[in-house]
DNA sequence: CGAATTTGACCTGCGC
DNA sequence: GCGCAGGTCAAATTCG
């Protein structure tokens, strides 16, 4: 398994995403990797999660509850406090996001939604728990750092523990040392996103996978990278014309299983409340989606334009604009939207989508309600296939999420990687 | 046919 | 100033 990781390069560190992503390679991931992004149930909210990313980006203020269920574990004596790690209301700590504090300025509120968090892997390597622990204090510490970045030693071995023959392993990246002070051409603030990649499933294009977001991403481009074997492509918010907000996602060199995801400029509108406002996310996944939107959700879905499988489109429907966007019209859809989300969330093994949080802090408590009923029960239905069954079981975690969402498990390949000027 | 993706060309910033 | 590399544009292509 393998978290979440993201990283906010500060106005003045503009680093090489190859630095940043640096590190993953270091943690090999087995081919079963999965990233739903959904099934696992959203912690309760708290009010530091409710931020809106000025990149859209769904990503930040997410509690990674496999960390969770890891502290819950090891008693959480691996974590730290200090720092950015905080305690969620169970008790368990969760890794918090690093965040510019201009950013947060700009915008107070941020969607949480959840994303793939993990990766859960089955894996005889030796496992480093401690590791774990020094990622997640040196995590802390970064954000505690003027900078925000920190020195990791990114040979040390995969963060993992070992649960019931099970291998957890959670990765935190930090910038290297040596991109501090780097200039880019551009001062801007960018969020770094790494994540599991999941298995490419559809046909056409590169058959790159890249997790959803609630935004409608529209490709614009694409470019080899020196030094690495995976190309970048480049995303611009098709949601809204005059949006400049983009993403870069490119595949980690050091491990291609992993997606690197990296959000600059910011949306300047609400998200999109329709459905078919994600029309252009969800072009090339349709044709392989039919099938796994019938039964099967995906963690991977609307943000990738091209190379996504299925789309939840559900997920950005009911979540709200920005409260200085939100209108009561659109509270309407929302509802709408809401209920639409019930039904398919039954018909969807009620397999909780991406939940992004209302940003009106005013909600209805109740909502909050509904969230937890459904997330308990995704969560509910994960366990009992993927974790129901005694020892003599064979069937792990990740086959069950593998079996769950429709992936199969072990063809993270890169086959059919993009090979654009390669 | 409209919309999204692909992809070669062009632009721009940065290091030497 | 030059070259490299990243980022963007836009015509062509592809798909639903």
């Amino acid at each position: 398994m393998c978290s979440v990781f993201e990283l906010l390069e500060m106005d003045n560190y503009q680093g090489d995403l190859t630095d940043i992503v640096r590190g993953i390679g270091s943690h090999v991931l087995s081919p079963e990797i999965l990233s739903p992004p959904s099934i696992w149930p959203l912690p309760q909210p708290s009010p530091s999660d409710l931020h809106i990313n000025p990149f859209g980006d769904p990503f930040v203020s997410m509690n990674d509850p496999l960390l969770q269920e890891l502290n819950a574990v090891t008693n959480s004596s691996y974590f730290s406090t200090a720092g950015d790690t905080v305690n969620n209301n169970n008790g368990f700590l969760v890794p918090k996001v690093f965040e510019d504090d201009h950013i947060k300025s700009q915008c107070s509120i941020f969607p949480r939604i959840r994303i793939s968090h993990s990766n859960i892997i089955r894996d005889s390597s030796p496992c480093n728990s401690p590791a774990m622990s020094a990622h997640v204090v040196a995590a802390a510490a970064a954000a505690a750092s003027p900078r925000g970045v920190i020195n990791v030693d990114t040979n040390s071995p995969r963060n993992c523990l070992l649960v019931d023959g099970n291998t957890f392993s959670s990765q935190i990246q930090i910038s290297s040392p040596r991109n501090i002070g780097l200039k880019r051409r551009k001062s801007q603030a960018k969020k770094v996103v790494c994540i599991p990649a999941p298995a490419a499933m559809n046909s056409r294009s590169s058959g790159e996978v890249v997790p959803s977001d609630l935004w409608a991403w529209r490709k614009y481009g694409q470019k080899p990278i020196k030094g690495s074997p995976f190309p970048r492509g480049y995303y611009r918010c098709s949601s809204s014309k005059g949006c400049s907000a983009r993403k870069q996602v490119e595949r980690s060199r050091t491990d291609p299983n992993m997606l690197v995801i990296t959000y600059t400029s910011e949306h300047n509108h609400p998200w999109p409340i329709q459905r078919n406002a994600l029309a252009g996310s969800t072009r090339s996944s349709s044709s392989s989606s039919s099938n796994l939107n019938s039964s099967k959700p995906s963690a991977a879905n609307a943000t990738a334009p091209s190379n996504g499988p299925p789309n939840n489109n559900h997920l950005p429907s009911s979540a709200s604009p920005s409260p200085l966007s939100a209108s009561a019209v659109k509270d309407e859809e929302r509802e709408e939207d809401m209920e639409l989300e019930n039904v398919e969330d039954d018909d969807d093994n009620q397999i909780a989508p991406y939940r992004p949080e209302l940003h009106d802090q005013h909600q209805p408590d109740d909502f909050f309600a509904e969230l937890e009923e459904l997330e308990v029960d995704s969560l509910s239905m994960l366990l009992s296939q993927g974790c129901a069954g005694d020892g003599n079981n064979k069937t792990t975690v990740s086959d069950g999420i593998s079996d769950f969402f429709g992936w199969s498990g072990g063809n993270n390949s890169n086959d059919d990687r993009d090979s654009r000027s390669l």
